[in-house]
DNA sequence: CAGTAATCGAGACGGTACGTCCCGTCTTTAT
DNA sequence: ATAAAGACGGGACGTACCGTCTCGATTACTG
């Protein structure tokens, strides 16, 4: 019953998904605390109370550990409210809320700092970038079908320009990110991809 | 007569400059090859052919001299065209040469990632970051004058739309930064401002 | 039931017998050829094939160490012949075995040196001095009973009388202890001690 | 005037001779508080208000400068009273007094605990002590030429006997070498030699 | 329900870099 | 030329983790 895909039951005891837990929370604890370069596996054993070979038997290094770990932050769910500046606003708010509520915030710059040093950091970041780009993208494809933004806007272009002023303030001036800021990237992006801005209030 | 104001000379043996600029020679390579942590006092002192001592006699930690080293990267000159599109396209290819030409892509993203964990390298960042952005602000602020830009235009905003897609593609897509996304962010900027792209060509 | 006094096994694996041997055996070697001021623990490592941290785990510091690794130097059996001219000339030529055959000749004078500068060396030398004489007070003591020498002998100053020659080769001349010494100086101290010398051969 | 056997005056500043003995009593001063081994030139040059330099300058290195340093050890006057059993008496009582006196106790171990290590430093010692040696050797042959010896004594066991309790105690015993041992030692040196002790009191 | 075998916590293992200290040499200005 | 001061390249110190290994104990399924 437990045997997943018709295949035998290994002999010897399992290995306990309790501990697997218990090691994956320390490292995002120790992630946040620490950074990528001086998270050591000897903390994440003391920390989830587990010997080393636990954790070594299980990833074969600090990196695929850190991805699985990394991989339970939660994604942002992709609006559809009709207007892409209610779209935008929406996503944006959401974004704000994982890196307020998750260390995402401190673990990613983290791993981007080590990215040039390691390929396949590099790659296991490349996806985890590319999966929260294609919403936004989509979005400004719909946008373009709603004729909201002009048909030849440079999209991959909007998606820089969404994020960059976020990427700009989370790497370069270490500072809380302001959900104020939102309004004004939204007018602005628009603007800048060549749509209008309706005035509110 | 040699000391500048009013000091005497210390005695002793002075420290030799050469020393010096090899050290920090020594470290922005290694800084490139391996980034901030995984950079050695050891490897700095040995490549530099130097030992040990003479680096901590000069440098508290691995931090003030990579601090000193980065320094060495040369500041991006401020033009001053008379138009915002032609400023902006001037400085933004010449941040692409700077780029290219230092191992700065490779430090920057290096240094970010360390940053949470230690303040004295947050405030070095901060000063770092805030003297390149100071250039950018006083030119939008002259096309404010000019009347290429509107008076309320959100100038800080501004920075942040011209740095984010090169942050952005400095950091998550890790590839080289290339001269043709300079023209469409040019337009994108200006636009979202709520300046006028004159037509070109 | 393995353990002895009612104690429980550690957990953990075991350090290895082999190990401290190895390391204990690289440190008499080095001892001889290097001195105690001269062996270097770093130097130890390396011989036995050991890393440092190994040795510090088992050894405090240099001290200790070298002390263990000298109580594997074999002490010198006492004879019990009946005459004490035979006990003193067997246990003075196995003296010189020992002092041939193990690294004492070289470690002990560079122990001496460095005893006054450190009184947990001092007490381990006195240990191993005092070790040393109690059999030859042991032997004269049996000459008294036996009336080989006179009851009032000094015998402590005996046993002084009995060491100080080698002592004086052993440190001041340093050359190998001859065996042709032994029958001079039997002699010697038994009649300085007050007792009868027969003549042999 | 300065100029010694007719030669010309050296170019330049004279060395200090001051200086000179300046350096030698601070070698002193650190032989007996750190031994050879922990003599470090660097704290010789601190304790003598003085530039490392200048002490390398002079010497070529910490042996001769040790070397030198302890010819300021005044040697023992050799008695000649007519009686073996008094000039020992006198020769071994002063021997006391320098060994108090002076750092020789501390400074000897710690030289001899070295010799094996340095071939230079053992043929230094080999001097010294010949030449402690040398007035009791004589002593011996003009108490043999009085008679009071046998003529086939061996008297380079008789010297070594005689230094020997001395050099067991400064050695094995580091406690401070006691003028009681003197008569003790000389009756028995006597008596082993082959000669008469004369009842005294 | 004993036997089998992989997992578990613990921690020893060989190794590497840390930041400090002192070596013996070299380089500066002042005497 | 010698002096004090102290920078220099080098090497050992004792510490902290690395990733691997070896222990006894535990845990599940097998026969």
């Amino acid at each position: 019953m437990s045997a997943g895909s018709g295949g035998f039951r290994q002999p010897g005891r399992p290995r306990s998904d309790r501990i697997h837990e218990a090691i994956l929370d320390a490292t995002l604890e120790l992630l946040r605390e620490a950074g990528f370069s001086g998270l050591a596996i000897e903390s994440v054993a003391t920390r989830a109370g587990v010997g080393k070979a636990t954790i070594y038997r299980r990833w074969t290094s600090k990196l695929p550990l850190v991805i699985e770990a990394m991989q339970r932050i939660p994604e942002i769910p992709t609006p559809d409210t009709g207007s892409i500046a209610d779209d935008l606003t929406e996503v944006l708010r959401s974004s704000i809320d994982v890196l307020r509520s998750t260390p995402l915030a401190h673990v990613l710059p983290s791993l981007v700092g080590e990215r040039n040093r390691d390929p396949e950091l590099s790659e296991a970041l490349d996806g985890f970038v590319a999966e929260r780009r294609k919403p936004l993208l989509r979005m400004l494809e719909r946008a373009v079908e709603r004729g909201e933004l002009p048909p030849d806007a440079d999209l991959e272009l909007g998606v820089d320009l969404i994020l960059g002023p976020f990427v700009v303030r989370l790497f370069f001036t270490a500072g809380p990110v302001d959900p104020d800021l939102v309004q004004p990237i939204v007018e602005a992006v628009i603007r800048g991809l060549g749509g209008a801005v309706e005035q509110r209030r």
